[in-house]
DNA sequence: GTCTAATACATAATTCACTTATGTATTGAT
DNA sequence: ATCAATACATAAGTGAATTATGTATTAGAC
């Protein structure tokens, strides 16, 4: 696990390119594809992701439909047209702020 | 210039990297660096730099020493053996957390 | 047949590393 | 002379996380 710090201002980006790739997904199905992704390396916790996802959708990136699987809820989150927008660029920019960290850190990345 | 908020939980590793690399170095000479390396990406705020090299140096990681240059007055960082220790663990972290990312975004990167 | 872990959602209080704003003072360039 | 760059510093405010709870269903272990 790393040190949670680090995944501050990257989350909201996570979900929306996970979302991007994977339509239609409820909470607990992102946070394990999340959770495989990165080799159990990146943990999200109830805290951060819920709020997160009502933020994206209260932001109108994200639509939901919530299910009822027997006596279970489920709400299903996927982007919306600005929502799909927003993913593109944010990826972008986390991608370009990879490179530039490893520039100022000199490192090679495989 | 990249969005602010991903700087968080980074600075203080790139503090450590650059004073590693480079021994010893003032505030302002340490924001430049960090200009250059990132090709005027990254850009340190007084508001940022300055309590986050105070805070590394409360916590044993840096030591100082002022000089003065005619009138003006330059405060040197250094490492100490505790910091040199630090700065080779927390590159190593945030180089993870990169390659980590790189997966969880599917991304390649040069 | 009961207990635990996993599934599935949610929110409130708190933390703390930043941003933004402000302050002081020196030096070099035009 | 004036502006930009040099060089330090700190205080107030922000906001996205953490931590701690809470509710409820379902599957598996023993």
């Amino acid at each position: 696990m790393h040190s949670p710090e680090l995944l501050k201002g990257t989350l909201q980006t996570i979900l929306l390119k996970v979302l991007k790739d994977h339509g239609k997904m409820y909470g607990y199905e992102i946070s394990l594809r999340v959770k495989e992704l990165s080799e159990n390396k990146l943990l999200l916790t109830e805290g951060a992701l819920y709020p997160s996802l009502h933020r994206l959708e209260a932001d109108g990136l994200l639509k939901t439909e919530t299910m009822m699987m027997g006596k279970r809820v489920r709400k299903y989150y996927s982007l919306t047209t600005t929502g799909r927008s927003l993913a593109k660029d944010r990826v972008e920019e986390l991608v370009d702020f990879i490179k530039t960290m490893s520039n100022v850190l000199q490192v090679k990345l495989a």
